[in-house]
DNA sequence: ATTAGCACTCGTAGGATGTGAGTGCTAACA
DNA sequence: TGTTAGCACTCACATCCTACGAGTGCTAAT
């Protein structure tokens, strides 16, 4: 693990490797990089550097007689010093703006499509969460009577979602009763969080309160939603690398898929961060995802958003996962804005 | 193929190599029948009455030194003749029951609770398409005032569904003016489909005219919804079943299931079809699924509702799958009621 | 109609073999 | 000191072979 630099060129090989090996998922030898990636030197000496690599950790041996596999060391270390930025094509980001303006202006929709386009854009399986607000405010409320004693209470909040509650009375209620009550908190609550709406005091009626204490409910309801909605994709991708080809290790991760709780762990593990975070093979911290990576990002503005994160095997192209993370990521990020100002 | 009926013993027979076969997933030979079903005859016996099953097609041998597997006509001739319908055990019944009522009454959560439900209920893949509804009739609208010359339409609909649009005008509108509009949309149009609202000429100003079309594109949109929201669950149990331990096969079926376009025809085939719909092997109208079998019910009342379906091998526990997907039918349509009525 | 006996088939598992890719080492060379 | 050529060595993998045994179909006896 002595780490005191590499040369240039033992650089440059590490570059090969990783690349090489991201493309072929087949262990790549010291003439294959000279053959296909000939800087001008012999296979000899390559295969000197490689044992430097080796003894730094950046690469191993499989078994004797194999070419040399980056390591999850490795990875990082193209991932940080070698590795140069990419950026999606004028086309590519075209199809993106487009599939993203033609949909309805629906939440729900946003996070399944951001999750398909980042499965095929990348070829690997993604995750979405859909935004989780910590205190949302009030925006507008209104009544409907349903039934006799029962009137819907529909809601629409700061981040522009709608909600519904039935609330049930004990005497019959009227439409224009209604009407009223819903004018006077639209007019009193604008703005309020659910805990500030608890407190408030204004009430007068009995229906007025039971409408205020279905409100602050169904506004709870709404920020402390313990599971987001969460749209994943591309799952099939995973099945289709090499590694995952033989069936358990694909259905372990494929019924971690399809609980929730994969997803809300890294929405937490995400939304701290700013910028793209990167874990690479044990550094993702779900054992189910070792000899993965995960590439996350999160959405939307300040106080609210959602995480969205790419999965796939180590041997991933990262300089196009990250660049189409962050696309997206400005894509949501712009419409969320847009949907909540 | 000819088929002038089955001795009672062969009938036997039969339902035993199914019953063996779709717990052991291995080709049944003679004398495992009469060692475990032990029905006091020979293997050799048993064997007679094999030939005779194969020479009708009901079983077959997938090579010459192996036992019988059912064929999909054996399992058809399982299922209507031989197969005693089975019942969901009360403490399963209650489970079920529980996970429905503990929800949100959300229609997003219900089709994916409904997915998760038959999946692991059943140890299969499942599809639960949320309700169609060929003609909404409108309930109730709501005009919030967002910007200068924007508005959100909120409308409520018949089965309901809320659905918002943004409307932008020429002219500042204020939020009084709006309440007026609604209140008078309110009261004229309650119960219409978009059609009978489109020719309505009770319009006065450019603004209500404006609301009326913008309310007519939105129920458009909610009646036509090409895809109706769809979740799937389970497919990890699918990978778990011999038949698609090697990889390709799985992975077809898991891009299937990615697409919507699978669970939209899907939701087709079993809408128009009262009870349950069992479709075996090479009755499966999509090639991919072919060897698998799928199950499917509809949940709802008469003029709408959704479609729900197990998809597994066709070794599968056909009276477990049956009671599963009835129950929850039933559940699904008493609670869909619920909401509408 | 049922059974016991028997020859036959063929898929599967285990073991031997050969091949080749790729290594590490050493010695020569710039 | 860094680079190169040469060479012996090592395994993973594919291929072939063999032995095994589960399960059949047939025939003759009950």
């Amino acid at each position: 693990m002595m780490d005191q630099g590499l040369s240039e060129r033992q650089q440059a090989v590490l570059g090969m490797i990783v690349s090489e090996y991201v493309a072929s998922a087949a262990p790549v030898g010291s003439d294959t990089i000279v053959r296909k990636y000939c800087p001008g030197v012999s296979a000899a000496t390559v295969r000197h550097d490689m044992v430097t690599l080796a003894s730094a950790g950046y690469v191993y041996l499989p078994h004797t007689s194999a070419g040399r596999v980056p390591s999850d060391e490795g990875y990082r270390y193209y991932v940080r010093q070698l590795m140069q930025p990419a950026e999606l094509s004028p086309d590519e980001r075209r199809t993106i703006d487009h599939l993203f303006h033609q949909i309805e202006r629906d939440l729900g929709q946003w996070t399944q499509l951001a999750a398909t386009v980042l499965a095929q854009s990348t070829g690997n399986a993604s995750i979405v969460t859909s935004p989780r607000v910590r205190q949302s405010q009030f925006r507008h409320l209104q009544l409907i009577a349903t039934q006799d004693c029962a009137a819907l209470v529909v809601a629409l909040l700061g981040e522009g979602t709608l909600h519904q509650q039935l609330l049930v009375q004990s005497q019959p209620l009227r439409q224009g009763e209604l009407d009223g009550v819903a004018r006077r908190l639209n007019a009193e609550l604008r703005g309020l969080s659910a805990a500030e709406i608890q407190g408030w005091l204004g009430t007068q009626s009995s229906l007025e309160r039971g409408v205020r204490d279905c409100l602050v409910d169904l506004m709870r309801r709404a920020d402390q939603q313990a599971l987001p909605g969460v749209c994943h994709g591309g799952v099939s991708s995973l099945l289709a690398q090499p590694e995952f080809a033989r069936g358990e290790k694909a259905q372990e991760i494929l019924r971690a898929f399809e609980q929730t709780a994969l997803a809300v762990e890294l929405a937490d593990a995400v939304l701290e961060y700013p910028g793209v975070r990167i874990m690479i093979g044990d550094e993702v911290p779900w054992p189910i995802l070792h000899g993965c990576a995960v590439v996350g990002a999160r959405y939307g503005t300040g106080h609210s958003g959602g995480a969205m994160a790419v999965i796939g095997p180590t041997r991933m192209r990262y300089d196009r996962v990250i660049a189409t993370i962050q696309y997206v990521g400005e894509v949501m990020t712009d419409l969320w804005a847009e949907l909540c100002g």
